[in-house]
DNA sequence: GTACAATTGCAACTGACTTTCATATTGCCG
DNA sequence: CGGCAATATGAAAGTCAGTTGCAATTGTAC
């Protein structure tokens, strides 16, 4: 479960003043929590954790933030199968885009790289003449162990 | 009231009650609306023209239903890129599995089927040794008019 | 036909997210 | 360094999709 974390910190922080947008007390706080997640996080994990650096920071500002993030690229919004409700996740927008593999019984996600996917996004973009902007590939199923084990 | 097409079965009902469930009036209904649908029906959609046939089916039971189809894996769950709002939006599972590319500028969605992408999934099978149930391939971007045309 | 578990409808609830708007902060200009 | 317009924030209320509890009804097996 852990995400391959090669970035520098603050690089979320820099992109967003080098677009000119406003850095603010919250903007940061968030920032590094989103930047620092070792796993996907949810907006309300994000307010928590945000919280425990700055105590006065309101969920919508969280929201915005985030929103902001996605509009500017630079998170990507997962639903990981919805395994638990209704809620999103999120993560930097790596370089190279991975595929997400939700166990429907232990609750793991996987994450995967392959060349077969960079290569079917190039065939969309070819054969389908469509510009893709943000691609999201989710899989759910059994992992190696629960496919294995009885119970 | 009579339902429609209560001499020719569709498949749908046909699968449900070949798995000993229960086939009432509302379930004839909803199901008869999905499997007609010629596009993405979010569950409120699919509720407005239930009640056409049927003017007395709760949200409630269009809801339980399209539960019930998901977890007999006769229908998928799309998320379409959340394009509007957080709605889901239900097709009767493909023999074959697709792509959906939603243009983020008209709003239209495009299904594409291709081999890599059924390839992608072997691989992920073997290397990952992962059992697929379901898959979720999105993609957000710009079709071929949109990425040509002016404003 | 009867029994009875499954299904339904209603109303109230939940959870995630958004909007409104008054107040506060940021980045820029001189 | 202020001044200041544009932008961001927080609090409360609102929206929207979907779920739950429960009494009444219905489908199916006998």
């Amino acid at each position: 479960m852990p995400l391959p974390q090669t970035e520098t910190p603050g690089r979320l922080q820099a992109e967003l003043m080098s677009r000119g947008l406003r850095m603010t007390r919250q903007r940061r706080t968030i920032l590094s929590v989103v930047e620092t997640a070792k796993q996907h996080l949810d907006a309300s994990q994000i307010l928590r954790r945000a919280r425990k650096i700055d105590s006065h920071i309101d969920r919508v500002t969280v929201y915005r933030t985030l929103n902001l993030l996605k509009r500017q690229g630079l998170v990507d919004e997962l639903d990981l199968m919805h395994m638990q409700g209704e809620k999103h996740y999120y993560e930097r927008r790596p370089q190279r885009d991975h595929i997400h593999m939700a166990c429907l019984r232990c609750g793991k996600i996987t994450e995967f790289e392959s060349d077969l996917f960079d290569r079917l996004k190039g065939q969309i973009q070819r054969d389908c003449r469509f510009s893709i902007v943000v691609s999201r590939l989710e899989v759910g199923g059994y992992c190696a162990q629960c496919r294995t084990t009885d119970q």
